[in-house]
DNA sequence: TGTACATCAGTGAACGCGCGTTCACTGATGTAC
DNA sequence: TGTACATCAGTGAACGCGCGTTCACTGATGTAC
């Protein structure tokens, strides 16, 4: 099931592209709200599968290589950082439905989402935080952040997952987060086609002093 | 005409907020896309004048009182970026409505918005990466921008306002939007309260480490 | 001061549309004997 | 091999709803004489 083309997130859209008739779709949904459920995590799938694959697509450090000092995590964070901004690109449709307006009237289901790809997504960002983190600590700093200062259920997830990780290091992938959804979300919603006819330079630069406070090397 | 409450954004539910029926609107807009148009010029309005008012709020450049070294420019940089977040918390809709999804099916009219106070918003942004660049240039340098990486028609607009600001400014001025931006619609669009909260904390953080990137001091 | 009339903001009823959802049904497929 | 039947994905028609929009209208207001 491909998140479809221009067309609005409808049940009898959704019908309609699959080639079936609206009343069909209840044969696997029980009502329009699990469809758009359902939606929502075959794009986390997806997002979480190309930045996954964007991360461990670069060899991760290459001891004695052309790899700068920082053992080549400047590039991979950058590739990563690219590979969100190009899935985000290549599927609006889906980063919209994920990250900006849910459909209208749209209820997400009471006993919160499954398992869900969406901790898949976060826990990716975590680990491109952890791995900055070496070095971004010397000139971050901690700013104060304790354990308090995050959703328990979140920490549940995360800690086991990155024991050595301190709470700033945890508010640094938050940070991360939104400084690349800040940039992507303006050129998604064409906010910035009106400002810049290469949106790409700009991202680039940004991401370039991104990694510079991260103190991670780039060519 | 405030931009109401939690209703979606329909021709019939404003009339209903209104208090009117819903044909009366016809009185006023000779169609629904003329109605969203003017209501987002409203919020554009709002929007600047919020923005401006937080700008000029805090003195300019305060000669010998405590302000730091960097003339209080951190300092109303930073109350500056409160005053974003604070309006995009108060106004969410408003907020959603101009950056976000657009109303379903909504076609912008043809002829560009008018005069348009988004426009506002952008010379405000532009005169906060005037008054950074000074120093930023220093730590930043120039990331190679050149006149032709920005839309000609925000030249026009951009340039007489800020003669001394080189292309590297201008690219500095959006760089500060999306960094603004991310943070603030994660947290408008409800996805910064599963990881945290107090989103507060992490705003003042991000904001810190963006004055320092800036060489600008902060308290 | 009083009557006649134009103005015009707003009403009430109605339209066609796409939506989510329900219902009784069809018709191909697989299994039992 | 052939018949009888259960299964079940999908159909077609219909519902009530809120939407944007149109239309003929009402009724208060202001002006002319």
């Amino acid at each position: 099931m491909a998140a479809g083309g221009p067309d609005a997130i409808t049940l009898r859209a959704i019908a309609r592209e699959m080639g079936m008739t609206a009343n069909a779709i209840y044969g696997y949904f029980a009502t329009r709200d699990d469809l758009v459920t359902a939606l929502i995590e075959d794009v986390h799938t997806a997002l979480a599968d190309a930045m996954e694959e964007a991360w461990n697509g670069v060899a991760p450090v290459q001891p004695g290589a052309a790899a700068a000092d920082d053992g080549g995590a400047g590039e991979r964070i950058r590739e990563w950082a690219r590979a969100f901004r190009g899935w985000a690109l290549a599927n609006p449709q889906g980063f919209r439905l994920v990250y900006g307006d849910p459909v209208p009237g749209y209820r997400p289901p009471e006993g919160g989402a499954a398992p869900s790809a969406a901790l898949r997504v976060c826990l990716g960002l975590t680990a491109v935080a952890a791995t900055a983190w070496p070095r971004a600590a010397r000139l971050q700093g901690g700013g104060g952040f304790a354990w308090s200062d995050f959703d328990a259920g979140l920490l549940d997830k995360v800690r086991p997952a990155f024991p050595e990780l301190p709470p700033a290091g945890l508010a640094l992938a938050l940070r991360l987060w939104g400084r690349l959804h800040g940039l992507v979300a303006l050129e998604v919603y064409g906010h910035l086609r009106a400002q810049t006819p290469n949106p790409d330079k700009l991202f680039e630069a940004e991401l370039t002093h991104l990694l510079r406070s991260l103190g991670l090397e780039t060519e």
